[in-house]
DNA sequence: AGCTTTTTCTGACCACTGGTCAGTATTCTA
DNA sequence: TAGAATACTGACCAGTGGTCAGAAAAAGCT
């Protein structure tokens, strides 16, 4: 027990190791721009061991996104504040400020999760956590009539095209001359939920 | 000259093939999933030989996307049709329609043009001709009074990123479980557009 | 015609990439 | 301490983008 430990101990740690170098270099340059090679280099160890604890670079930078994507889950599930009760509309437009965010602190992640073509995939692609979650509030909007007529993915998805539009661009393209990314960020938001909006009543 | 003219018609019939065989490649996998070897032995001549034309991959490609976007600009400059005053509004629909469309036919040109890194440049990166289209026919809102206050750029920019976010996720992500695309296009963009229109009057 | 200059083109070469694996060094078990 | 299990290295593979000396071909000139 406590010997096989020791073993595991130091494994833990170099996988640590490993994933705490390659998100570092990662969030700067991007998926293409790290070597395995120069991760190793950088962790003091040989390019071959790094396969000994990831099965290749796909599978590295997979945990590294899911590592990203769960503190988005908690970031979104943390804005609701429990016990009260909270305009759903309201809360839709703080989450959608919570994914842009996440995305520009994580542009590494952010990029292989939604931008990146993985060359063998053709799978279904299930979605994702934070879908899930803006699919619930979405609901809710619909349910207490506070959205037009329509269907829950189709506004999901509306708001999901343009929180991912003005993060990727940012991401992407930050040396467009954009006029004050804070203000349009909020512009792009409340424009996506102001159409979704029933008529006003009254 | 008729001599001289000769050696540059090989040439520049060289150069198409290149052109045309990489953008054929290029279209389906993007960027990185095709080398310069592979293009060579599809045309026939030796890898070298690609650089007695262009520079390096990326100029190639940056050729490529030029001749995709003045398409793309032709395109949206042919919406006005000639003559009539057109409702700006409508035409901005249809342009982010055309824009959408165009990305999807083109995703290789249109992932280089937005989506990709540029591991060299760190330059200021100028508006594009089809954002300069889109901000005269922004500006033309606002001018009549269709728009809410707001700047040219802030809101060119809104309608930028939201017709940007449809279509790099359905060109990234085209497995994921989309609502009725065609559907899903139109919403965005009316959705967009709607968010910027002055109160209806009366 | 020939001879020379200019242009085109190839294939070997460079440093790099992701990934594998036989052989070695280390650690655990008994 | 001997033997089994694990961790690790470094040479190796096929591939990448890019370069360049030298071969081949075309053009210009007399």
């Amino acid at each position: 027990m406590g010997s096989q430990t020791l073993r595991q101990k130091y494994r833990q740690e170099l996988r640590r190791t490993i994933l705490e170098a390659a998100r570092e270099a990662f969030e700067q340059g991007g998926y293409e721009s790290l070597s395995m090679r120069n991760l190793a280099e950088r962790i003091g160890c040989s390019h071959g061991s790094i396969y000994l604890h990831f099965k290749d670079k796909e599978e590295l930078f997979d945990c590294l996104v899911e590592e990203s994507f769960a503190g988005l889950a908690e970031v979104l599930a943390a804005l609701r504040p429990p016990g009260k009760k909270i305009d759903p509309v309201v809360l839709l437009r703080k989450a959608g400020r919570a994914y842009v965010e996440f995305g520009l602190r994580n542009p590494g992640a952010y990029e292989f999760a939604f931008v990146l073509r993985r060359p063998g995939a053709a799978h279904p692609e299930k979605p994702h956590h934070a879908y899930k979650l803006l699919r619930g509030v979405v609901a809710q909007c619909i349910a207490e009539k506070r959205f037009r007529r329509i269907s829950i993915d189709m506004a999901s998805q509306v708001l999901w095209a343009t929180v991912h539009g003005i993060t990727s661009l940012l991401i992407f393209r930050p040396n467009f001359p954009w006029a004050d990314k804070k203000k349009l960020i909020a512009r792009v938001i409340d424009n996506a939920a102001a159409g979704l909006l029933a008529e006003s009543p009254g």
